[in-house]
DNA sequence: CAATCAACCTGGGTGC
DNA sequence: TGCACCCAGGTTGATT
């Protein structure tokens, strides 16, 4: 689930309500919810703490610890967090929860459970800053900077912006939106792009974010951002799960096929 | 360097 | 209803 709009929808929301708030316990209810250190370390060390700002980096979701360390939280497929009152009901597949003093809770719940937290120094924080690719919506990812991440790859275009030491933050929804909407077939090798192409296609990747962003995220099952609410972008798509319905651009049918491993799809008229 | 696959997990949908 | 099988928003590591 869980790709760059999402995460960042769910920062938006913690960043203006968890910083201040100080954990009196942690609760985890499946020890698999915890990457590093080992759980009961984990839980010790949060226990007290005090939480800082709420940052993002691709699809990790950083929260600043008042001891200078950081909690960092991936999601994968079905991870969710959500920010709840005070004797909230509870919430299905709760696998961690931080108790905040003033009685609310943090929750960490994850269907899959394939989602992680961790503990990281900055140093830690830093290494992993450094082994991901540009943020597409940062000024630094101009269309030069993407069209030098292409240059000289043969790679096809899906599997390379999946690829997050190229680019941070496209999962498999936004990448076939961001190639739906600048023309571009999935399997087109990297270098094989015009100047105009690359244009097309650093526009497209920050719009269909940007957009995603607007409107709070895409859920087609699991997603929902910091107070349970699920996104609105899913009514959106171009062509992801629209397979057999007609391209709202060209009108030919949209098609599924798999590429790098991935369910794929896109419009075998108007993508080139 | 690139492509493929298995693994990690649970649950929903489909076809028989 | 039951059951086998396929699929799913991600990432990593082994293999070819």
């Amino acid at each position: 689930m869980p790709e760059l709009p999402e995460v960042e929808t769910t920062r938006r929301h913690l960043a203006a309500h968890l910083p201040g708030a100080r954990v009196v316990a942690v609760e985890l209810l499946d020890p698999r919810a915890v990457w590093r250190p080992d759980p009961a370390t984990f839980a010790t060390r949060l226990t007290g703490m005090d939480l800082g700002d709420v940052r993002r980096r691709a699809k990790y979701l950083v929260v600043d610890l008042r001891d200078g360390d950081h909690l960092v939280v991936h999601r994968r497929m079905t991870g969710n967090l959500l920010l709840r009152e005070p004797a909230a009901p509870p919430d299905e597949h709760t696998v961690a929860v931080l108790r905040l003093a003033d009685g609310r809770e943090l929750r960490f719940c994850d269907l899959r459970r394939f989602a992680r937290m961790w503990l990281a120094t900055p140093a830690e924080l830093a290494a992993l800053d450094r082994s991901l690719g540009p943020e597409p919506l940062s000024p630094e990812f101009t269309a030069e900077r993407l069209a030098s991440i292409l240059a000289n790859r043969r790679r096809a275009l899906k599997p390379l912006l999946l690829d997050q030491r190229a680019i941070a933050g496209l999962g498999n929804i936004y990448v076939d939106e961001a190639l739906f909407a600048a023309g571009l077939r999935p399997t087109r090798g990297a270098d094989t792009l015009q100047p105009a192409d690359v244009e097309r296609l650093h526009a497209a990747i920050r719009a269909v974010l940007e957009q995603g962003i607007r409107n709070e995220g895409t859920t087609f099952r699991d997603y929902l951002g910091a107070i349970g609410q699920p996104g609105r972008n899913q009514h959106m798509m171009g062509v992801f799960k629209r397979e057999g319905k007609s391209c709202e651009r060209c009108s030919a049918v949209i098609l599924k096929t798999r590429v790098a491993g991935r369910g794929t799809h896109y419009c075998p008229r108007c993508q080139r």
